[in-house]
DNA sequence: CGAATGATCCGA
DNA sequence: CGGATCATTCGA
């Protein structure tokens, strides 16, 4: 079993954000953001990334957290620290696919457990990266914990 | 149908 | 900064 540690993420909501995939409206790549919170969407970009999502807000109401950055703890053969530093990184170096999406993350084959708190002072925050200037908030919604190397390079 | 585009990453 | 590379989405 592969086994890390989450340490970056990035936050979108649904109508009132213009970089949420879920701003016009549900599609049938997107529904996963229109369910129910604790389940998984996984989508495919750029022709060769997947990025994996939690999906947060009640049934019917759109929100997801995109995991950008992890630092692997356990199942990974000789990989670099920095081998889950981005959210294309990380859903690669878990097998993730649009098989993936949808899925339950309390019991299923894709699952986030309780960690041990990380301490206010290790966590930073900054606006969300990788978006065109169109859609930017310029909302701090990006959390990450800082100093790790499992955060993405930006 | 065709065309545009993107919540990325890497290398120069 | 540009290229890789293609599913998804939107307009005609």
């Amino acid at each position: 079993m592969r086994t890390a540690r989450i340490v970056e993420v990035e936050a979108y909501l649904g109508g009132r954000d213009p970089a949420s995939h879920a701003y016009r409206g549900p599609t049938p790549r997107t529904a996963p953001m229109f369910g129910p919170p604790g389940r998984s969407y996984v989508y495919f970009v750029y022709g060769m990334y997947h990025c994996l999502n939690v999906v947060t807000e009640s049934d019917g109401v759109a929100g997801a957290v995109l995991l950008r950055g992890a630092e692997p703890l356990a199942g990974f053969e000789a990989v670099e620290p920095s081998a889950l530093a981005g959210p294309g990184k990380l859903a690669r170096g878990f097998g993730l696919t649009t098989e993936h999406t949808n899925l339950d993350l309390v019991r299923s084959i894709l699952t986030i457990r309780d960690a041990p708190t990380v301490p206010t002072w290790r966590v930073a925050r900054s606006v969300r990266v990788g978006l065109n200037e169109h859609a930017t908030t310029n909302k701090p919604w990006r959390l990450y914990v800082r100093g790790s190397s499992g955060v993405s390079r930006t």
